[in-house]
DNA sequence: AAGTTAGGTGACCAAAAGGTCACATGTCAA
DNA sequence: TTGACATGTGACCTTTTGGTCACCTAACTT
């Protein structure tokens, strides 16, 4: 799917996945307000939220000259669905059988 | 955390995810194997190899000339439980309000 | 109306990532 | 022991990414 590949990447930078936690903890914040709480420039803050956003990870409002930050977790809900699931439900004993063989090494 | 950086990262290739998916259908495959599977050079399956490698979520075991690959779901385990879910179990609420509040856009 | 505040754009740069290749090492097989 | 096979390494190149800045528009304030 080419748009958990926007996710995927989105995810990748840790400022990125800073500015989610910013807004999981409060969220509607503004541009200015979240570039506060960053050691970046606000150009740089502007671009990672153009990111996240074009990623389905954050959407906006606008509110007079002000623009709304929101996060929106469907899309790290549906890669979990349809990926992290796969590889974390299942096998425990695959996980097992690979320490057994990883032991057996001289 | 700076290991879950390196997962994040890893995980962000399309490429690599790729080899994820085919360790997870049939563990055990050497970079010969996984090569002849991918439209790429071998050196450059070695290299996603390494970074997966690196992240923790391919593990390997020399057999001989071959390098054996195996898939470890921990580190992706490790990223759902201690971020992931904390973005999917709750707020559903927060979600629909969300959704009202985009609603009322003129 | 004038100044201030919030945000957007495009140019620009440095660093990192993705990929290939020539070459080198180690291992198996005849 | 010779040749084929599996993999590792470092140089190298191109593209992408992360970040800043100068400059612009739009909206609030007084």
């Amino acid at each position: 799917m080419v748009d958990d590949d926007r996710v995927f990447k989105a995810l990748a930078d840790p400022t990125r996945r800073l500015l989610l936690d910013l807004l999981f903890a409060r969220e509607g914040r503004t541009l200015t307000e979240l570039e506060s709480e960053v050691t970046m420039s606000r150009f740089g803050v502007a671009k990672h939220l153009k990111v996240l956003e074009e990623a389905g990870l954050v959407v906006t409002r606008r509110s007079g000259r002000e623009k709304l930050h929101f996060l929106n977790p469907v899309p790290i809900r549906l890669i979990h669905d349809r990926w992290i699931d796969k590889y974390t439900e299942r096998h425990v004993t695959a996980l097992v059988d690979l320490k057994t063989a990883l032991e057996d090494e001289p």
